[in-house]
Formats: C-alpha cells, sequence, structure tokens
DNA sequence: GGTAAATGGGAGTCCTTTTGTCCCATTTGG
DNA sequence: CCAAATGGGACAAAAGGACTCCCATTTACC
C-alpha cells in the first residue's frame, strides 16, 4: 500500500516526543510508550533501530533511558522515516531499474521520479525542532481551548 | 511500505497500453499481459475492476476484448492508482482523524497533509494521453537506436 | 442451435510483511 | 547484590499481496 506502516508513525511520535524536552534531557522507554499509545515491548524494538542509525542516544542500566542522538534542529522527517522503513521507494523501479526493461522510454517511470523528488522535499523541509515547536504551541492552544478562552469552533 | 503495488503498477501498464491504440480499438487482455509480462489471470481481475470504475469499456463474447473507457485526455495516473488502491492516504491519518487523538494540534499531521497535496499534484498533472505520446516517442528513440543511427550511449 | 472465444466473479492458496509478544542477556546506579 | 533500565533473538498471530482455479456469462460465426 502507498502508505506508512506503524512501524515509522510509532517512530514519529517517540522522536516527536523527544524532541519536545529540553536538549540531554532522558526519559523512559515505558513512559514514551505510555503517552502515545504505543505498544511498549514494540516501541522498544522501534527505538532499537533508531538507537542504531545514532537519531536516539540510549543509556543502559539503572536511570538510564533514551534521548535524542543530534539536535533536533538537523533531524528530518525523512531522516526518521528512511530509518525505519529503508530508502524511500515510491515505486519499485525507481530503486531497481532492472525491473522495468522499458526504461529509458518509459514515460510513467518520470513521473514516479518527479512525485518521490516533491515527496522528499516535504519530508525533509520540517526538522523535528520544527515539529516539536508547532506541537507545544499546538498544545498550549489547547489548554488556552480548555480555560474557554476561545471557542472550540475557531480556527487555530 | 511506502510504495505501489503490482496491482497498481500492472494497471498503468494496461492502461498505457491502451492509450497508445488509435481511439475505439479494443484489444485482449491475453495480449497485454504477453506484452507487458503480467499474469493473465490476475490482469484479468485488474482490468475487471477498472471496467467497473469506467476506467476501460469491455465487449464480452467472441471478437470482444477492452479499450479505453474515456479518452485519454481524461485520465490520470491517479485515476488509475485510486481506482485500484482506494483513496490515496500516506498516513492513516489523512483518511481516519479519528485514529489520533492529537489533532487539531499536531504538526506532524500538517506535514502529510502537505506531502500529500504535492504527490497529488503530479500524479493528476499527467494524463494517459501524455504518457502514450512519450511513450511511443521513445519507442520510435529506440527503434532508431536499433537502426543504428545513433550510438547506444548517446543521450535520449 | 452449437461451439469456440472472449470477459466476469467467487473462492481459495501461498507467501511475505506487519505487528506485535516472550524470554533472557546485558548494563548500571545505589 | 539487587533493582531498573535497554538490547536482542526467536517466535506467533493476523493481515495483505499476488496470484490461481473453476465455472458462469456473453457473443460471433458456422
Amino acid at each position: 500500500m502507498l502508505q506508512l506502516t506503524m512501524t515509522g508513525e510509532y517512530a514519529v511520535r517517540a522522536m516527536v516526543h523527544l524532541a519536545t524536552l529540553p536538549p540531554d534531557t532522558t526519559v523512559q522507554i515505558a513512559d514514551i510508550a505510555r503517552e502515545w499509545d504505543v505498544p511498549e515491548v514494540f516501541l522498544r524494538k522501534i527505538i532499537t533501530q533508531l538507537s542504531r542509525n545514532g537519531l536516539v542516544a540510549s543509556y543502559r542500566g539503572k536511570g538510564g533511558g533514551v534521548a535524542l542522538g543530534r539536535e533536533a534542529g538537523t533531524i528530518t522527517l525523512l531522516d526518521v522515516i528512511e530509518c525505519m522503513e529503508g530508502p524511500l521507494a515510491l515505486n519499485a523501479c525507481l530503486t531497481n531499474p532492472g525491473i522495468c526493461h522499458r526504461i529509458p522510454f518509459c514515460a510513467v517511470h518520470a513521473v514516479w521520479h518527479e512525485a518521490q523528488i516533491k515527496l522528499r522535499e516535504v519530508l525533509t523541509s520540517r526538522t523535528l525542532a520544527d515539529l516539536a515547536g508547532h506541537h507545544i504551541e499546538g498544545c498550549q492552544s489547547a489548554v488556552t481551548l480548555d480555560a474557554g478562552i476561545l471557542s472550540p469552533t475557531d480556527p487555530l
């Protein structure tokens, strides 16, 4: 299917969570799992993978936990997704040219190529810092909503 | 996975094939299957689905076959893909808002929304007429290559 | 009418991927 | 040493993808 998997989705949630914390703060996987509705043991696998690629730093032993592996401003959404799902390939012919023997005269291939470039552009245009910032703002808006200062129907 | 399925890929091949034919020409499914390396029985299922949505017109009985259901210029790549794979949804939260209880303050959701719009733009920017045209040109280039007028290393 | 040639449709098979779980090893602070 | 944390391998259930089989239906032509 042309859709992000739960693995990728969960990874993004975890990374956004980490990005909202003050730099170098560590948090435990169980806490992330609880707050973002992710099965804990599964999230452990996911974070291990992120850790192997340097996107998160993990600390074992009592008092350990995980933190962002690099500065939030240097990690894009695409980084997280490709870490879990492998290189982006909207169509198999984009990574494995041998599959389609009609390249180089396949016009469809060119369209997929263009589509993939556009998708990459969007997915690399926001860093975790951006996403975390908006997330925090959004939460504050929500709190404001709860406080009744804004009507629930007001546009954000 | 974030990738087109074989079902969608085969459907595109078949539609491009139909679009290269003169208007209202019918061809048999077995012929398309043979020429484009698609399992015939499987392609029959795919074309049935395209037929149900009016993208192809099918004629049963001896001497029957299939043809384009509408003018090639009115059918986009997205039409074909969505016919086979359902509505485009890069992330589940785009079609099923209830899944993510953090909307409307989820910044990631907004990114997926933008990415999907861009992807739709590309996939709707080319009709089968465009693709068939380029396909024919490409084939002619290939023929020219075969004739030895151009070197195989010459850029197309 | 009968037969051959074409698409239509339901059911089912096989395989891979996804989405997890279980259990235990390893690390580390107190 | 013990409790608390991550790491890793094996495994399991469920879903989805990629087909096949069998037969029904339609139609042209003799």
